[in-house]
DNA sequence: GTTGACCTTCCCATGACAGGAAGGTTTAGA
DNA sequence: TCTAAACCTTCCTGTCATGGGAAGGTCAAC
């Protein structure tokens, strides 16, 4: 099965599976007699679970963990369920930092008018004004 | 003011002041005679706008804009308005995802062991076994 | 046999940083 | 006054996962 065909069959672009190939993630394919890379059902295996835990937002080193740990059969679970915690754990983190972040811009932007005049306490707030001034006004 | 007293008084690293300013997102300062950059107190504003936006998650050109807008003694509310709530629908947007993969992870992580066997529900979801196979059971 | 749709490798770009090298300047202390 | 440390300058490199594109080889259908 070619790079085309094998990137349709698994929802992982060409470029993303040279990419893959090119650091180590997967191992290089076979080849055709013409060069083309040839795919086993193993390998596209291998793409599909990559294309999972990628959408659970592991990065390509921890996938590299991962793959480690799912061809080992004699792995304990105990590694893996780290694994994923740690990852949990580093969402949360950065959920909670954007949640911050969303939360005092919708405070800022309900307290704007939003009209044709200038006065704006998101402008006022982001310039560390401790009041309503802005720039524009306090030059 | 030399580079190094502008970025503690701004928070903002010396490596960033240059980067802002070769992007275009900051004007180039004065210089001294032996072409060190300085900062007046008017740059230091800026720098803490750029400080205080970016802390906010936006980007670097959303920051270019917001500038504008703060320096347009004329503006509209309404046009720094939409960017906030623009940039807060963007925040969403990423929040859902990622609280999408930490729950599904969760999920999986909570029915994993976690212990010495190789059973382990995290790699059968990646695998993409529909029971709880994995590849070291069934190769 | 031609055409179009593949494939190959290689290089470049992204965004917002950080690190470091090579060389000039300032400043504090002996 | 001299020197060493602590600055500053520019320029280049790498990060991470991904897309775009060029130049050239291959395959498949008609």
């Amino acid at each position: 099965m070619n790079i085309g065909k094998a990137s349709l069959a698994t929802g992982v672009s060409a470029k993303m599976i040279r990419y893959y190939e090119t650091v180590g993630l997967i191992r290089p394919s076979e080849r055709t007699e013409s060069n083309y890379r040839d795919f086993s059902e193993r390998d596209l295996n291998d793409l599909r679970f990559i294309r999972r835990a990628r959408s659970l937002g592991f990065s390509v080193e921890e996938i590299g963990r991962l793959l480690s740990l799912w061809r080992d059969r004699n792995r304990p679970s105990r590694e893996v369920k780290a694994m994923a915690e740690k990852h949990v754990a580093d969402l949360d983190a950065r959920i909670k930092e954007m949640q911050a972040m969303a939360d005092a811009l919708r405070d800022l932007s309900h307290c704007c008018a939003g009209d044709d005049r200038p006065d704006c306490p998101i402008l006022s707030d982001l310039a560390g004004s401790p009041a309503a001034a802005s720039q524009g006004d306090t030059p």
